[in-house]
Order: C-alpha cells, then structure tokens, then sequence
RNA sequence: GGCCCGUUGGUCAAGAGGUUAAGACACCGCCCUUUCACGGCGGAGACAUGGGUUCAAUUCCCGUACGGGUCACCA
C-alpha cells in the first residue's frame, strides 16, 4: 500500500487531472485582459459591498476588454438558500451590471469554463484532492469537530496558536494501515493539506489595493475537502480561478488574511496565483465606532433597498465609482454628460481603509443624475417604480400622461434643470397637488407667512383675478403684472426697493406672490409659479383661487 | 491575545520632506431682477499622539493610543 493506493481508495471514480487541464484552455485574450469575477454564496441577498465588487470588477474587465464571470460558491449546504441564484441576477440585472459569463439565472449558465456553481464541480476539486493525496501532499483526518473543539481549548490553557499545525496535527503521518483501516470501517474524514509553509519565514505579497504585505507562511493543515466530499473556500477558489483563467481576484478585505494560505495553494497544486486586489468594506458609524454596514441592522446594506426607494441605479453606481476613485469626482466635474462607462478606474487610486456610507452624499447625486432625464425619461422611471411599491402613484401618473409630461416637465431640460427629485418615492409628494381631482379631494391648511391678514389675502387674490390674471400672458408680461398688483396694494415692486426703504411699504413683491402660490397650490414651495399656472390651466387657476376656504 | 492593516475638517478625500494643506457632500452668510430647488461668490472647519532622523516632517523610522480585519469541516 503506498498514497496511490490511499487516493484510489478514497477517490475511486475521479478523472484525471489533466482531463481538466486539457478541457479548459487558456483564453485566449489581448496582452493585460483581466479576467475577473463575482463569487457570493447564494443566500439571495446582494449586499451594497456586493454591487460595489461587482462594478469594479465588470469594469475593470471592460477596460482591459477582459472577461467578467459570476461563479456561485454554494459549497456550504447550511447555508442555502432556495432561489438564492436567481435572487443575485435579479440584483445584478436590476443595475445594469450582468456578467460575461456564468450563472444568468437560478439553473442556467453561459460560456464555456463551467459549471460555474461549485456544488457541480464537487468532482473536479476531487480530482485534484486526489492528485494531492497521491503526492502525499494532503491526507485524510479523522478528527471529529468535537475532538478539533477540545484540542482547541487545550492550545488556549497552554496559551499556544490555535489549529492543526506541528504536533497538533496528529493524523498528519499516521500509519498508511490505520488510515486505510479507518476508511474500509466507513469513519467519516475530511481532507486536509499537508502545508510545508514555517511560521516563522515570511511571505511578500503586493496586493493591488493594499500595497506591499508580509505575513508570516501559513502552516496550518487546514481543510480542503469536508467531509460531506464538498471542498472548502480555499481550495475550491483555487481550483476554480485557476481553471476559468481568473487574473484577477477582487474580493473585501477580510480575505486579506488568508492571502498565504491561498498563494501557497496555488503553489502546492503548480498553479499560476492571480493577481489580488482587496477592496475596503463600507461602512456605517454606530456609537462613535465605525462597523461593517450590516445585513441584519441596516437595511441600506441591501442592494434591494435602493431599488425600494426608488433611487436610480446610475446615481448609486456613481455613488460606488465616488467612493472607489476620488478622481470620479473631477471627472465627473469635467465630463457632465458622459457615461459612467468611459470613466477610466484604477486600482491603486483605491482607499486602503473602509468609507463610511454616506446617504445624504448619496442622494445628493442621485438629484443631479435625475436632474438631467428628460421628462420622458422621468415618467417611464416613475411608472416602472410605482408599478412595484406605489400602485396609487402609477394610477395618477398614467391617468393623462400628456398632463403629467407636462408637470414633469416644470424647470426641466433648460440649462438649470431643477433638483428636486432625489428618488422615485419623492415624485408623488412633489407633483400630487398638480392634479385637480386630487387637490380639491383634500382639504388643505394654507399656511400664510408673512401676509396672515384675511381681508389682505382676500383682497390680493380677488384683485388678481379681476385684473392682472391672464393666461395668456407671456412670462415677462405675467411677471410685471404681479409687481403691478404688488404695487396697487402698497407693496413695493421690487425687493430691493423694498429693502432700501421699508417704511415706505406694507410689503414686497414677493410676500404678495406668496399668496398667490399658497392660495394656488396650498404649499409655500413650489417650481417657478408663471410655469404652474400654464400647466394647470386658466380654469384650475380660477377655481383654485375662487373656491379658497380661509 | 497572536498576526495583518489603517488614522488629513462632521463625512468622502487629494497631497508632497519645505504648499496660504486641494476638491466634493453637509453647515453658515451674501448674490442670483417673487418662494423653494439650481447656480455663483464667500465663510467656518483637519494632518491621532510621544520620541527620533533631518537645516526642515503632517509626509520617513520606532513606540503608544484608537479603529478595522483575521485566527472554523462559513464563505
């Protein structure tokens, strides 16, 4: 009995490895194409720190005119999730950011290194297990979690490392005999790497975002296959990006740690390591401490959420770019019509440490994305929300779209177009009380400020409509008419005026087209008020300055 | 605790051995021929800390503090 015989009996029915080798070739891409991929569990939840991983690696494979591929790594089964697939394209799909190659929903894939959900793989990683076990460069162990606890806690009285190193890793060169005893009985085991890797040596490792890193070598035999056959994250992430020709692996920084044991890998199984870059969390301040924004306490960690809110995908794509190069930002300055596509992003302009999420940031260029949509744009984005979360809203807006193509149009498409939309969820709020139907279904509360007397306010809106309302003014005519009015009542006509002499007058110009706006729309802010009135109409105007309840 | 990483205004951040230490968001004020939003102008506000090295350090080195990550048959 020799370790050939111990693999044949432990893996029987594997291919070869150079069945795989030969099956998936090199690819065939320019000089500096970067491969790259999305790799998440299929719990169905996209976290933000997700999408952001995804955006930097789609675009740098777009830039390098690499390959981008999405890889399921579903090899825990406790944590499977039904639909969990599905649930990650959804989220990808949603914002514009589907892979190159991979899974494109819950059973189907695209391109030609697959499958490209581990759990069919279990045979190829078995393959190369094997492949190790003949070289006598992994074997089998019998240890239980239970024993693994207490040897544990043993190494934690003695105050030693932790792990299945040195002495402690007794099943390391235990007897062929025993070993093969134990399989023939059906004992259950699991498949650790036998590391060559000494503590204290060191490493170098030049991560792309984190610069140059030394660790001390790994030399844990840790698992690489468990014991219900399926391979850990770390082999398997070996085995498969060195399959799909991954030159670059993008991942969070958690796995910044794990860098020896990964290089060593590849090195144990003659691979060529890729390239890694390990991205920053964002994060989120609680209690004066900063913290991974997380799934469970914070709902803006969820991709889904922002879809909810109605925030664009581009404002939160822009968002990500702002937080991965602070370049975006002149670029942006500079470049204020061009897609996000052309914005070339680099690694190394990267943060080394993890941002806070910034909301109000957030939808302060969520406003500006949406400020430059044409009213068209605006409607469609609209319907396409409302249809999920505000079926009231859909209703009003498809009621009469050449109306409401009318009021999503106030103060837009000019040179300054107006910011006053931030996310879908705020179009309601901002264009309800355009509506007839819905203005005089509500009773409003006119909330006058600082003209409160009702005779005065009476006096003002009568006057108007006797004798300066006309809608067929035209913008300068309509505006020199309410200074006229202002002027009629003892109000001055221009503000400055006002300022310079304040005694002179009741009021200014604009305290009585105040009241105007109030008695018009029941709201003291509003777009530019000449706009509304030709929109609305003579008769909404008249009725909705007549029928006024003070 | 061991091992890694980090620390520039409230937030995101640029930056270099010698700078008046950029810019954006937020905040405040003024202006923009009537509100609000936009836009323009201006304002307040920062190099965690102690030692070195140096003519000179926020920038380089060491320590301290603080923060983050990691030490599974989870990824």
């Amino acid at each position: 009995m020799d370790y050939k015989d111990l693999a044949n009996l432990i893996f029987p029915n594997v291919k070869p490895v150079e069945y795989y080798e030969e099956k998936y070739p090199k690819r065939n891409l320019k000089e500096g194409a970067i491969v790259t991929r999305y790799a998440p569990s299929p719990t169905g939840f996209v976290h933000i720190g997700g999408l952001y991983q995804s955006l930097i690696a789609k675009k740098l494979a777009n830039q390098t005119e690499g390959v981008f591929f999405l890889r399921v790594e579903d090899t825990d089964q406790k944590r499977e999730v039904e639909n969990g697939v599905a649930g990650i394209v959804k989220a990808l799909r949603d914002f514009n950011m589907l892979p190159d190659e991979g899974m494109i929903d819950e059973e189907n894939e695209i391109g030609n290194y697959g499958p490209y959900k581990q759990s069919l793989r279990k045979e190829i990683y078995q393959a190369y297990a094997k492949d190790l076990i003949e070289k006598h460069l992994a074997y089998p162990c019998f240890d239980s979690p239970e024993e693994l606890d207490q040897m544990r806690k043993k190494q934690e009285e003695a105050k030693v490392r932790p792990g299945y190193y040195g002495v402690w890793a007794t099943w390391r060169e235990k007897p062929l005999d025993e070993v093969i005893e134990k399989i023939k009985n059906g004992d259950s085991y699991i498949i650790r790497l036998k590391s060559m890797g000494r503590e204290d040596k060191k490493i170098k490792h030049h991560d792309l975002i984190k610069g140059n890193v030394d660790f001390p070598e790994n030399d844990q035999d840790i698992v690489i296959i468990k014991s219900d056959g399926l391979p850990t994250y770390h082999f398997a992430h070996a085995i498969d990006d060195h399959l799909m020709g991954t030159t670059l692996v993008i991942r969070g920084d958690e796995w910044l740690s794990s860098v020896p044991l990964h290089l060593q890998l590849f090195q144990t199984l003659g691979f060529k390591a890729p390239k890694y870059a390990h991205l920053a969390p964002i994060m989120k301040e609680e209690n004066g401490n900063k913290r991974k924004l997380s799934k469970r306490k914070d709902p803006e960690s969820a991709v889904e959420f922002y879809a909810k809110e109605g925030i664009p995908d581009e404002a939160v794509k822009e968002y990500l770019l702002n937080i991965a190069n602070s370049n975006f930002e002149q670029w942006r300055k500079a470049n204020k019509n061009a897609k996000l596509e052309e914005f070339n992003l680099q690694l190394n302009k990267m943060g080394v440490s993890g941002a806070l999420f910034d909301m109000i940031k957030l939808l302060d260029i969520s406003k500006t994305v949406i400020s430059k949509y044409t009213k068209e744009e605006v409607y469609e984005e609209t319907i396409k929300w409302a249809n999920s979360y505000d079926k009231d809203l859909k209703q009003l807006l498809e009621k009469d779209k050449d109306y409401t193509l009318c009021v999503l149009g106030i103060e837009r498409g000019n040179e300054k177009p107006r910011k006053d939309i931030a996310k879908w969820s705020d179009v309601k709020e901002n264009i309800e009380y355009m509506y007839d139907d819905v203005y005089f279904s509500k009773e409003h509360t006119y909330e006058f400020q600082k003209i409160q007397d009702k005779e005065e306010i009476k006096k003002i809106i009568s006057l108007y409509l006797e004798k300066y309302f006309n809608i067929e003014d035209d913008k300068q005519t309509w505006f020199d008419k309410i200074k006229d009015l202002a002027e009629e009542l003892g109000y001055a006509r221009e503000v400055k005026m006002y300022k310079q002499e304040p005694e002179k007058y009741k009021g200014h110009v604009g305290d009585v087209s105040t009241v105007i706006r109030i008695a018009l729309t029941a709201r003291a802010n509003t777009p530019d008020m000449y706009e509304i009135m030709q929109v609305l109409g003579e008769n909404s105007v008249v009725k909705r300055l007549k029928e006024i309840k003070l």
